[in-house]
RNA sequence: GUGCCUGUAGCUCAGUGGAUAGAGCGUCUGCCUACGGAGCAGAAAGUCGGGGGUUCGAAUCCCUCCAGGCACGCCA
């Protein structure tokens, strides 16, 4: 497009004006083409002549390409092209020789990137609302490595604070209660003991183990034991769903290395650094609190537009999550990666901002670190909304959930809503309509390409020497679908927008089904040379499908 | 109160400044002597939360109001 605008400008078609990016994308409806433009409408201004004159000139200098049909110039001046039919036919042997790689863009070749998403501190099972980051993340990944890029995929987490303190504190009741001790289970307002009903197994399974043993023991090994277990569990709920971590990354190592320390000195050599009890723009309460306070150490993230500064030591000489959070981020960029995605539920949202400006005031690429945030999943049963509690029997683990539905029904419900929507998981309906929902509308087009070569096998007929110039317009239509498969990675890509290819997988459902209707390869009727050109398109189609479900995560079965 | 997100068909949600706003589910009407009917063909169903503005053109960008969610600690 560009070159035919350059084109026209140089032989005087058009006038000189600044040739800008251009977009070409399929249109709503069909009879505007497989793809079009409005590209000249945009122009129409810079160029001072009517859309539908720069249109012609484009079209007329358009660059001869064997992939384009028809060009039209339609009023007020839209541009549509067409695919050729006989290089859309042919594109069935190329679909079939890429295989499980269809699709493999370059776009990332040569590039590093690193996905972090779930880092969940083992206090307890994973819930839906992590797992929502976990799927998002790992289909993020799953579509980089389409994109040509190497990925790595890690887990960010904590075991030094408070929380896991806590966690151990409550095992260790949990394990003399195991062994019959006289103890004192805390009541409800007492937040810091954990009330799962997992950790009693583990202090049975401890008990059993150890014996009287560790009667004696503080928190400490029932913190490292609890943690132990925890992980091994989280990783296999992951597990079901196909996700899993190249890198367990933990903060402590942060301060093993003195990483944070050395964070703190380059902030303070770069003057964002000042040690106050209350903040250089503290408001009058604070001002009045002042008495009470120790000197801290802050950090003027106000200079980038935060609301306040940021404690990142306490009076107490700790450091808050902030300073580790910075630490971790140039941790990340020091490792040499190209592009840093980062995905985290709202409720981390703010904390982020915190970090991007840590980042900056170091003086290095922010820009490399892409955030992608995911809204809250909301637990709905009777058309209510509940908090999850497994102690309560209220289901709301990522375990729980596909016990219910499937692995695969999860991992599309999850994936299939743009990240800043908020997510109402109806368990009612997942589990109702388990059979019903797009999954095994997306499933069941694979399944019947299955269905299809073991039929052909059983009657003996095979695709070899196939001659696909032999294909009609209904495996056309859907063949140009499958070519839109493309783009949709590249965009979800470079728009963080992952959920895109879950659009797509039900889209070419849809394109599939009418055409497998439609054209029948094992029929009397239809002459030998003609099935074995359909059964090369069957061929084709199912590489489409499994790769569209591999991308998403998901399983391509065979059988339903 | 401030910041971020959301509001589109009965429900759950897509939608890139473009042409007549889409899908799944649900509802209604047809289609099983053809490779799996978990399917196909078709229909009904919309003040794109309200109001202004920018633009040749707005669900999309800007302002404002309304409604819902999340976050706003020397917690982690």
């Amino acid at each position: 497009m560009q070159d035919a605008i350059r084109a026209a400008q140089s032989d005087g078609s058009l006038p000189a004006f600044d040739v800008p990016a251009v977009d070409i994308a399929p249109p709503k409806r069909p009879e505007h083409g497989d793809y079009a433009t409005g590209a000249a409408m945009a122009l129409a201004k810079p160029a001072k002549l009517n859309p539908f004159a720069i249109a012609t000139a484009i079209a007329n200098h358009l660059p001869p390409a064997d992939f384009i049909g028809a060009v039209e110039v339609v009023h007020p001046g839209f541009i549509n092209f067409r695919l050729n039919d006989d290089w859309l036919r042919a594109q069935t042997e190329q679909i079939i020789a890429e295989g499980d790689a269809l699709f493999t863009l370059d776009l990332g070749a040569g590039k590093r990137a690193q996905v972090e998403f779930v880092s969940a501190n083992p206090s307890g099972p994973i819930n839906v609302g992590r797992s929502r980051g976990g799927v998002i993340g790992d289909t993020m990944a799953r579509l980089l490595e389409a994109a040509g890029y190497q990925v790595e995929r890690e887990y960010y987490f904590n075991t030094a604070g408070r929380q896991m303190r806590n966690v151990g504190n409550s095992l260790r009741i949990r394990y003399l209660e195991a062994l019959g001790k006289p103890i004192t289970i805390p009541d409800e307002s007492d937040e810091s003991f954990y009330r799962g009903d997992y950790l009693i197994d583990f202090a049975r399974d401890l008990a059993a183990e150890v014996g009287e043993s560790w009667v004696d023991h503080d928190w400490q090994p029932f913190k490292e034991y609890a943690e132990k277990r925890m992980f091994a569990w989280i990783r296999a709920s992951l597990e079901r769903v196909r996700i899993h971590h190249d890198v367990f990354f933990n903060e402590n190592t942060l301060y093993e290395s003195r990483a944070i320390w050395e964070v703190l000195e380059a902030l303070e050599e770069r003057g964002f650094i000042y040690r106050a009890a209350i903040p250089e723009n503290a408001d009058v309460d604070e001002r009045d609190e002042a008495d009470d306070k120790g000197e801290a150490v802050w950090f003027r993230s106000t200079r980038f537009g935060d609301s306040k500064d940021r404690v990142l030591v306490k009076s107490s000489g700790e450091p808050t999550y902030t300073l580790p959070d910075i630490a971790y981020h140039k941790n990340k960029l020091d490792r040499g990666f190209d592009l840093l995605i980062n995905v985290l539920g709202a409720d981390h949202g703010a904390q982020y901002k915190v970090v991007q400006y840590g980042i900056s005031a170091l003086g290095l690429d922010a820009s490399k670190i892409h955030v992608i945030i995911n809204q809250m999943v909301r637990m709905v049963r009777d058309g209510k909304e509940f908090k999850g509690s497994t102690r309560r029997g209220i289901y709301d683990t990522l375990d729980d959930v596909i016990d219910m539905t499937s692995a695969d029904a999860v991992r599309y419900f999850l994936l299939a809503r743009s990240p800043d929507s908020h997510l109402n998981f109806d368990l009612d309906l997942a589990v109702r309509q388990s059979n019903e929902n797009p999954v095994y509308y997306i499933q069941y087009a694979h399944v019947r390409c299955a269905g299809i070569f073991r039929e052909a096998a059983l009657r003996g007929v095979s695709d070899e020497g196939a001659d696909v110039r032999l294909l009609g317009e209904p495996e056309l239509k859907f063949l140009r679908k499958v070519m839109e498969l493309g783009e949709v990675i590249a965009q979800a890509v470079e728009l963080y927008e992952p959920h895109r290819i879950a659009f797509y997988a039900l889209e070419l459902a849809n394109a599939f089904h009418p055409v497998f209707d439609q054209v029948r390869v094992l029929h009397s009727d239809v002459p030998p040379a003609l099935a074995k050109a359909r059964l090369r398109f069957y061929r084709a189609a199912q590489i489409a499908l499994r790769r569209t479900l591999n991308l998403m995560g998901m399983s391509a079965p065979e059988h339903m």
